[in-house]
DNA sequence: CGCAATCATATGCTGGCGCTTACGATAAGC
DNA sequence: GCTTATCGTAAGCGCCAGCATATGATTGCG
């Protein structure tokens, strides 16, 4: 069968897996959990008005987050603020320390990523980070 | 920053438990669980002579799909032959109930795939599944 | 022949995750 | 003022995976 490939899921899975696997030493040489890291990543990018809605966003667990928001807070990374319009909610922001941590670990990763993509052309590497950026856009 | 894109694994692991949510249902309407179909599609590819190599070959642990195994052989989709060559060991092998099952599966779930690629232009769509393989291949 | 290795199997432990419930404090709407 | 909803928090339940250990049967090697 000439339109025989693998399910996509098969073949994504195992490169997240290895994707991850990257990860971990890198972010554990910095203090920072996945999720802690995805916590960064997202007020990295913007704050964030209520713990709910930082959970949403980054696919979390609005319960299970909370310890990870705990220990950066802890660590310096990041504040929580109760927001004076509705002290039911505290605002989140990522504290410069927290932006520079969060920015370093990014470069690391990053580079154990192009090692990941070095089997293909570098034309390919550019279009598969493009249409990457475009499915992930698209959400 | 000109240079800042989103990491890899952030991109491609909401990817990926999309996929596998639109996976589930497929399977379950044939009673097929995710590690059954992977054991399908790995035997559909070619027999296998011991139930470890299966499992490091698809990533599962060794004792945990015994139970997959199991079902799978009572219900006829697979068959596990004690190898005369060496007693210890089963060979494994699909059944032609369970290659048509797992060829039905893989036609639903990218049928659902397609679905997911079509923000994509059909060309990048192309690009995007050959650069996978070609990652997925040089593993 | 004895020992180490291999195979399938069973089981235990741990941690993570998804989902749920419950609670106190606060806010919004009628 | 009362009711419902929202927020953060704590905790429970069940499932799953990773890893490890142990066992009996079998095999290979010295």
């Amino acid at each position: 069968m000439a339109t025989e490939r693998p399910d996509l899921a098969a073949m994504l899975y195992p490169l997240v897996r290895e994707l991850i696997a990257l990860e971990l030493p890198v972010l554990a040489a910095h203090d920072v959990s996945m999720w802690g890291y995805s916590v960064l990543t997202a007020l990295d990018d913007t704050p964030v008005r209520t713990q709910a809605a930082l959970a949403e966003a980054i696919g979390a667990d609005k319960s299970r987050i909370i310890g990870t928001l705990d220990e950066l807070q802890q660590a310096g990374l990041i504040e929580r603020t109760p927001d004076p319009a509705d002290r039911r909610a505290r605002l989140l922001s990522i504290t410069p320390q927290g932006r520079r941590v969060r920015r370093t670990v990014r470069k690391e990763i990053q580079a154990q990523e192009e090692q990941v993509l070095t089997s293909l052309a570098p034309a390919d590497r550019k279009t598969f980070v493009r249409i990457l950026q475009e499915l992930h856009d698209a959400r």
